[in-house]
DNA sequence: CTGAAAGCGCTAACAT
DNA sequence: ATGTTAGCGCTTTCAG
């Protein structure tokens, strides 16, 4: 194994050179760094993690906590954990995948010094994890807004922007009574934190315009059509679902198309544009950019690390994408 | 920071002590044995992970590369990470998230010394990372089966007897001229590994017993059901299709569904229960052990790493489930 | 059965 | 602008 000793001997000066000329903490010599640079690279010499840790009480590693259950929207967190990966490398740090998402899984990787710093997904409004977070007095940052977030640093697409963009452009359309197809049962009883904030913002929306709405939680797969019939023979007055179910979606839009074909409601989805992409029928699309949310995440997080004051609440602003319809 | 001095202290014994109860690698009397462990309780001691690999040249943590764009079947990547994860766990492994998926992030983590071995995803035909594997050193298992698996260990599903399965229960149902709805383009083309072994397992199948079948890459999303059709108007005497392509799966179904109706063609598909499940009309399901995948490959890279023999190709069967029709 | 002490490879004072 | 060196917290000889 090559060691800064190493790379020292071979460049003709001493260790601490060797380590200065990697940090950029101390003024070198352009010709010492450049013989140093030389060594190091003629060697392949790379720094030993653990013994860098060790002296630094730095690991330069995020512990990531991510929901690898299926029933939650994986493309959401594929496209997230994607998002979080390339940013935290762009910064140099690597990412560790924490086993048990609950609060031991932080305590043991806090306490073993791990890593530097968390982040944590799949928040729920009230989430049991809150108290850990601030007791372990580990940077961290929550993709997801729990309900009291006074304590904690939290970054999220804007999903209660997002349940009242809905709304609004339903009722552009000349929408008057609507239906939120939504989370699996699960999700929505777990109070995810991002399922509690669409229905909000979708019924404040729907309640300020005089739209009637109403929320129907949904299963992922095939069962879903059955939902959509329920929903429509319930309430013959819908013109109009808003699916937020990547599971469900591509089961209602193929449902809709062949069900009482020329007067099927119309179809907004939330969802990642390449799943948007994937489904024909949809009027309009709400962007979900989960990468994007992933980036900011890890982008906070890393101003967190450099010790600069951030935001508690960093919500991404909903937008609006073009329909495939037609 | 508690560290094993403090512990020491507290449980009046020297560090070295400390540290043989915790590794069991000397015999400590009873009284001693538990006067330290309490202390260790009471302090919440958790050594500290650099220290801990800087001194006995070991991490406990497995690098882990999974493709982590979308295009590729998220739910199967999703559940294979989680067995992974799982298993690595239960041995007091972590899994390090490597980031870039060619050969210079296993290139760095092993240099740096951050992980004790590798578990390589999405392995290619020919894949370019098999080189540097050697090279490296480091036990490594990859989750695939490259053309000339000889010198690497490989755990994978056997899609290669999955393909032959398939039509082997087609040709028990009767059907003399089938379909292989397959993986999309640009994984062919890719010639990722377990999109070969499909397709090869299906064609010698079909050669011997004397059915004729063909192989077609399917995009994912609506896109399949023209595929579908395409496949259908060109040979018409095709009575069954067998799909591997969980985004394609719910709108090729939902598309026979509708499309002449008491004549579609038979559906098997290749794909975890749970996918399956989400998707009606299906007569048969080969069942994709995604997650089993992923704690199988933690097991036998434990194995490498406890210094046992192992098999170099590690292929799990195929398992046929109910189907999910009527 | 238990202690003492020599490193593991690096960073960051403290020198000059 | 560079060198010397004292740790960082742990494992593991070597002693007893």
């Amino acid at each position: 194994m090559t060691t800064i000793a190493d790379v020292a001997k071979a460049a003709g000066v001493s260790i601490s050179t060797v380590s200065y000329v990697m940090s950029g903490k101390r003024t070198i010599s352009p010709e010492t760094r450049e013989r140093v640079a030389r060594a190091i690279e003629e060697l392949e010499f790379r720094p030993h993690a653990g013994a860098r840790s060790l002296a630094s009480r730095a690991t330069n590693v995020i512990g990531l906590q991510a929901p690898l259950r299926t029933g939650v929207d994986v493309h959401v967190v594929m496209q997230i954990v994607a998002g979080v990966v390339r940013e935290a490398r762009a910064h140099e740090y690597d990412i560790l995948l924490l086993a048990s998402d609950d609060a031991s899984g932080l305590e043991r990787a806090a306490r073993s010094s791990l890593v530097d710093a968390f982040l944590v997904m799949d928040v729920e409004s009230d989430d049991t994890r809150l108290a850990t977070i601030s007791s372990l007095a580990v940077p961290t940052v929550l993709i997801g807004l729990p309900a009291g977030a006074d304590a904690v640093t939290c970054v999220d697409f804007d999903f209660e922007a997002a349940g009242a963009l809905a709304v609004e452009r339903f009722a552009a359309r000349g929408h008057r009574r609507i239906a939120l197809i939504g989370s699996p049962p699960e999700v929505v009883t777990r109070h995810t934190s991002y399922a509690d904030r669409l229905a909000r913002g979708f019924l404040h929306a729907c309640a300020e315009r005089g739209i009637e709405g109403s929320i129907h939680p949904t299963p992922s797969g095939a069962d879903a059509a059955r939902v959509v019939d329920d929903v429509l023979a319930e309430h013959p007055a819908v013109t109009g679902l808003f699916v937020h179910n990547e599971g469900a979606l591509p089961h209602v839009a193929e449902h809709l198309r062949t069900r009482s074909p020329g007067q099927a409601p119309e179809l907004i989805a939330l969802c990642p544009p390449e799943v948007a992409h994937a489904v024909g029928g949809l009027s309009e699309v709400i962007d979900l950019p989960a990468e994007e949310i992933g980036a900011a995440a890890a982008r906070v997080l890393g101003a967190l690390l450099a010790g600069e004051a951030s935001e508690r609440v960093n919500l991404l602003e909903p937008r609006i994408l073009p329909g495939t319809a037609g």
